[in-house]
RNA sequence: GCGCCCGUAGCUCAACUGGAUAGAGCGUCUGGCUACGGACCAGAAGGUUAGGGGUUCAAAUCCUCUCGGGCGUACCA
């Protein structure tokens, strides 16, 4: 966003540069390619080394065109405009060098520098906010977890990826509904009702109760290979559930009971944040609607036995809206979801962070949805088709086998949160033993640790569950980040005078001060690109950049082989970089913030 | 069987969706004025991008086949 200015420039002036070297071509074509400024904006990328500069030009794709060589070309236009930029006698914001058919651009660091800090400065944590979300709605649905099972790892990816697309959004103006959906309903709690019946008793209820029930299920699904019968007590046992029988009910609602409060527990401890929650037994009341809308218009069949709507895709399967039996489904009740927060919200999107596994799940509903609002002939203001989406992600694996708690192949999450914190305990004890907040920080850098371990993998991909990576302290990590801010705000401490961005930003254009400039001028860039992917690694790969950026900044030794220090008897050398030590402090934390994560002030 | 996704350093991941010498971290090896915080920094080693063929100025990326893995494939969610 910062840069966009100059991207600009560079694409107006390496236009004319092209006009001006190959009048000729120029005309024949006419405003295209390397005549159109537009179009070198578009062809512009960020040179592989930044030592290369800070815009890159390829210009290969239009040799056949120009009917030249590439380091012709390159050199000619490079010098054009080089002359162009410095025809008014001032400083030049742009240099162009030519390179094996690249044309690249450094910018003057000062102009940078002095835009970008002083933008830091002043706006704090609202640096890089965006009013691009004003007056608009998004949904994000994540977490869901189970009644009656816990919280595994595998729930950790949809929880955390979800929380930090909530904070995301908020960031770039729009209101956002984080919703929580447990699954409260369906068959399994036929299953949990016939577990308990046999091997429960008033003792599952007492300590641990999750657990309890989790071992009851494990035990259900063991038996029922071995007896077949035991399933269809599960759909007995639901259908009354579904009928109200009062025992059942009374059994199911402790059920939730004890499930809420483990969550609570967990989220309170994770940070996480909803403004939304409701089960699926909520929407119970809300299918039959749904259902007669979908049969008015001709979409709904009976197909074996059973209410489907057919999707007219040979590579899906048709939508079952009611079994045989009469009992609803998973996706009956998601669409009835759909439709519920389409009309309530009128959302500009809503997004559905769910496993891949669901993939054909979620294109059935959204087809569903499409042909219901086609058929209905709904003005395009009516419809939300192309406003959902479903935000898949990988699987977290452990070992070679995949999470799957009716196996009872199961981590806890809690025990891993545990593990984390007291590791950071351990280390902050042999480090930092002084520490006044030592709870609450060891917290901050364990949870820090496993949150990172979940958004540091492009959201689509696998992601391994190893302790060895998540309990890490170094190198790409959680804490790595939070022991760079933490050490920002030791220098701030150390310096002990207030940091203005009246400074001569002249004395920052060394190297590896100017490539934490650039990275702190991107940081708008990334929060639309982790956006618009939605995907929150965007962030995170960017603040591990930001921080390897300034600590070697901060490690940088002299001739003499001595620490360049930030602080010294300079003074204004002193309070220049001190506004850089401050700005990338504040990215950092509200990058942080962005991913989940609390910044410590000390660790 | 059919559909979708994936295969990059010993390990975990990148590569701006077709661009420059395929880059980081971990692990291994070497180093860092008596630390403005060593949970850091500098350097070394490590690659036929699973394999073959094709498309073009240019392929890890696109098309095709082979091999290997994951997920889904109507009455679970």
């Amino acid at each position: 966003m910062i840069l966009d200015k100059f991207k600009e420039q560079f694409a107006q002036t390496v236009a004319a540069a092209f006009c001006g070297a190959y009048p000729d071509i120029a005309k024949a074509t006419g405003d295209h390619g390397p005549f159109s400024a537009s179009d070198v904006l578009k062809g512009i990328e960020k040179p592989k080394d930044p030592k290369m500069g800070s815009i890159a030009f390829p210009i290969f794709k239009y040799l056949s065109v120009l009917k030249s060589k590439p380091d012709v070309v390159t050199r000619t236009v490079a010098e054009a405009a080089n002359k162009a930029l410095g025809a008014n006698g001032s400083r030049p914001a742009l240099t162009l060098t030519s390179a094996s058919g690249y044309i690249n651009a450094s910018i003057d660091p000062l102009a940078v520098s002095q835009r970008t800090l002083t933008e830091v400065l002043t706006q704090k944590n609202h640096f890089a906010d965006s009013s691009i979300g004003e007056g608009k709605i998004n949904l994000v649905e994540y977490s869901s977890p189970n009644i009656a099972k816990t919280f595994g790892v595998g729930h950790l990816r949809t929880t955390i990826i979800g929380n930090s697309l909530r904070r995301i959004y908020k960031k770039l103006g729009y209101q956002v509904i984080g919703i929580n959906y447990p699954g409260d309903w369906g068959t399994q709690f036929g299953k949990m009702i016939v577990a308990f019946r046999k091997w429960g008793s008033e003792e599952t209820f007492k300590n641990k109760a999750v657990f309890n029930l989790i071992d009851l299920y494990v035990k259900f699904h063991a038996e029922a290979e071995k007896d077949e019968s035991l399933n269809e007590e599960a759909r007995v046992a639901f259908k009354q559930l579904e009928d109200g029988d009062p025992e059942v009910t009374a059994l199911w609602e402790r059920m939730k009971e004890v499930s809420f409060e483990e969550w609570d527990r967990v989220y309170a401890i994770l940070g996480v944040e909803f403004d939304l929650m409701y089960g699926e037994s909520f929407l119970n009341d809300k299918m039959e609607a749904v259902i007669e809308r979908l049969t008015r218009v001709g979409l709904t069949s009976i197909s074996r036995g059973a209410l489907i709507v057919d999707l007219k895709d040979p590579q899906l399967p048709p939508a079952l809206l009611k079994r045989q039996d009469g009992a609803t489904l998973y996706i009956t009740r998601d669409l009835a979801g759909l439709i519920y927060r389409w009309e309530k919200y009128r959302f500009h999107e809503s997004l559905y962070v769910v496993g891949v596994s669901q993939s054909d799940h979620f294109k059935q509903a959204l087809k569903v949805i499409a042909m219901l609002e086609e058929a209905e002939n709904l003005p395009a203001s009516e419809r939300m088709t192309g406003k959902v989406k479903h935000v898949d992600f990988g699987w977290v694996k452990f070992g070679e086998k995949t999470m799957s708690t009716r196996q009872g192949n199961i981590i806890f999450l809690e025990d891993v949160l545990n593990q984390a914190i007291e590791l950071a305990r351990t280390k902050i004890r042999e480090k930092n033993p002084d520490l006044k907040q030592f709870d609450e920080v060891s917290r901050m850098i364990g949870v820090g640790a496993v949150i990172f371990s979940q958004l540091s993998v492009r959201r689509q991909k696998d992601v391994n569950f190893d302790w060895d990576e998540v309990l890490s302290f170094e190198g790409e990590t959680g804490p790595y980040l939070q022991y760079t801010h933490a050490r920002l705000c030791s220098l701030e401490r150390v310096y002990g005078k207030p940091i203005t961005a009246d400074v001569d930003f002249e004395l920052l254009d060394r190297e590896e001060e100017r490539i934490v400039i650039e990275s702190l001028a991107e940081f708008g860039d990334v929060i639309l690109d982790a956006a618009r992917n939605y995907d929150p690694w965007y962030i995170s790969t960017y603040l591990l950049r930001l921080s390897s950026a300034f600590n070697k900044f901060y490690q940088r030794k002299d001739a003499s082989g001595r620490i360049d220090k930030i602080i010294s008897d300079n003074a204004d050398l002193s309070a220049a970089r001190m506004a850089l030590v401050q700005s990338v402090r504040i990215v950092i934390n509200e990058g942080l913030h962005l991913l989940g994560l609390r910044a410590p002030d000390e660790m």
